[in-house]
RNA sequence: GGCGGCAUAGCCAAGUGGUAAGGCCAAGGUCUGCAAAACCUUUAUCCACCGGUUCGAAUCCGGUUGCCGCCUCCA
């Protein structure tokens, strides 16, 4: 069975064939770093991450590049309000990107290109762009010519003439059509700028994409995906580069998550209404908010309040819980069990269909259910007066490795110190001799350390709280 | 004006022709020294509204209403 993904350029969902056996080529639209990331600008990194990591762990071999756009009008600006340099704002950004994103439980992309240090090829890419005529240079900035372009609006599905009708795009004097847009811009006194063969300037915003894509990828990629408003006029935009110069398909395949919502408005920075990554993370558990977007559809729109990502803490504490559990049972498992198989084959076809989820366009939020049912399996299991070694370990392994998919760890509880350590002795002791006001005494005392006890056949268990 | 999305229980959310997954919350029960965790039971005769197609529709078609998005920097 084929991975189906919905293609934008078709809006179908289609069977994924790579171009190369087993291999995914898929490219990102990174951040423009300005700014810390707000929870909106977090849904792509995670929505992707999951999907490379899906791939993965259906056997392909990913090559996934994401960019930093780090040179652009609002860089400029901000590094003017604030005093310093472009270079010195990206790198900060760029950094804080990294931690956001990696709380986030996403990995690091095989490249991270940056538009500064890919000037060469941009300026290349430009340069051809205008010998075959689909460019032109008009006072030190250069132009893409739309209209030349003849499938213009492919992936929007909008033709250019109903693009005019919006009648919102600003006809700059310098643009021979008002659908034209800028492939360089010449630099104003006193910003920063590289040399081109136009005079300085720096690249406009689409056309980097399209040459680093390129030049890390190669001139087909499988999959490029990102924020549902980077499809017009972002992506469109890219395809019209990238075709004109190469003739040949730019991706096969256009992926684009839905938004975030705050107070069922979309959350931007233009509008104000946003809520940091950054900021978030101090209260909340990261992996909390990663587990609240994957519940969700990734094309469809997610609704964000506080009291939502509180309830999916409870709901996430459900499986870790059961996974904790099954952890401290191991000790008291053993192999003199006969009905290992039924277990084992239950947990096989929950596997079965956690993959039958995934495969329909990402669908982790069917994924998720897979795994509250895997949890309830195991609670059931936990029930039974013997436990086998074999059926725990396949369940743990089974949360492990569907985890992993998702992003999410199942982290190993740190050791408790030594002070615990004693407090938890002394209250086997005091239940021992049934002194049930010292032990619930104890256990007070241990919940107010955040150290959470639960007495079961098996002997004593603690969590954090 | 053009293009598109959404409307499912108190809340969140799957489901795109075969008779409503899952989670949170709530209620009752079992287990427990008491808890916790867990398990069992209950919780949408119904999927915004109206009409149509069909043996059969939340799912398809037409219409209505409401909300949102893109067409301008934006994930």
């Amino acid at each position: 069975m084929a991975i189906k993904i919905y293609n934008t350029l078709t809006r179908k969902k289609e069977d994924f064939i790579p171009l190369e056996e087993g291999k995914v080529k898929m490219y990102v639209c990174g951040p423009t770093v300005y700014n810390y990331i707000h929870i909106g600008n977090g849904r792509p990194p995670i929505v992707f991450d999951t999907v490379r990591r899906y791939f993965e762990y259906r056997g392909y071999d990913v090559n996934y590049v994401s960019n930093f756009t780090d040179v652009d009008d609002k860089l400029i600006r901000v590094a003017n309000e604030l005093g310093e340099t472009v270079p010195e704002i990206a790198d900060r950004f760029i950094e804080a990107y990294h931690e956001d994103v990696h709380a986030l439980g996403c990995r690091k992309a095989d490249v991270h290109p940056r538009v500064t240090e890919n000037m060469d090829i941009i300026i290349d890419f430009i340069n051809t762009l205008i010998e075959k005529g689909f460019a032109y240079e008009s006072e030190g900035d250069v132009y893409y010519h739309t209209r030349k372009f003849k499938e213009y609006g492919k992936l929007s599905h909008q033709s250019i003439d109903e693009l005019r009708v919006g009648a919102r795009i600003a006809v700059g004097e310098k643009k021979q059509d008002a659908l034209d847009f800028a492939l360089w811009k010449a630099a104003k006194p006193g910003e920063i700028a590289w040399d081109s063969p136009w005079g300085k300037g720096r690249p406009g915003w689409h056309i980097e994409c399209s040459a680093m894509a390129r030049k890390y990828l190669g001139d087909t990629i499988d999959i490029h995906a990102g924020g549902q408003d980077l499809a017009f006029p972002h992506h469109e935009n890219e395809i019209a580069q990238s075709e004109a110069l190469t003739g040949k398909a730019f991706a096969r395949y256009w992926m684009h998550n839905g938004y975030i919502n705050i107070d069922n408005e979309k959350m931007s920075k233009s509008l104000g209404n946003f809520v940091l990554v950054h900021d978030i993370i101090k209260h909340h558990d990261p992996q909390v908010l990663r587990f609240f977007m994957l519940s969700v559809h990734y094309r469809n729109p997610i609704n964000y309040t506080d009291e939502l990502l509180e309830n999916t803490k409870t709901a996430l504490e459900r499986i870790k819980t059961s996974y904790q559990n099954l952890k401290h049972r191991m000790d008291a498992s053993t192999n003199l069990t006969e009905d290992n198989q039924m277990w084992l084959d239950q947990i096989e076809d929950l596997r079965k269909q956690f993959i039958e989820a995934m495969d329909d366009d990402f669908n982790t939020a069917n994924g998720i259910s897979v795994l509250f049912d895997l949890s309830k399996l195991a609670n059931l299991y936990l029930i039974e007066k013997n436990t086998a070694v074999e059926v725990i370990e396949a369940f743990m392994a089974e949360f492990k490795s569907l985890f992993g998919v998702l992003g999410l760890t199942l982290e190993d509880e740190a050791l408790l110190d030594e002070e615990i350590e004693a407090l938890i002795q002394k209250r086997i002791e005091a239940r021992k001799e049934r002194n049930f006001q010292l032990a619930d005494q104890i256990r007070d005392q241990l919940k107010e350390m955040n150290i959470i006890l639960e007495d079961t056949p098996q002997g004593i268990r603690w969590k954090r709280g």
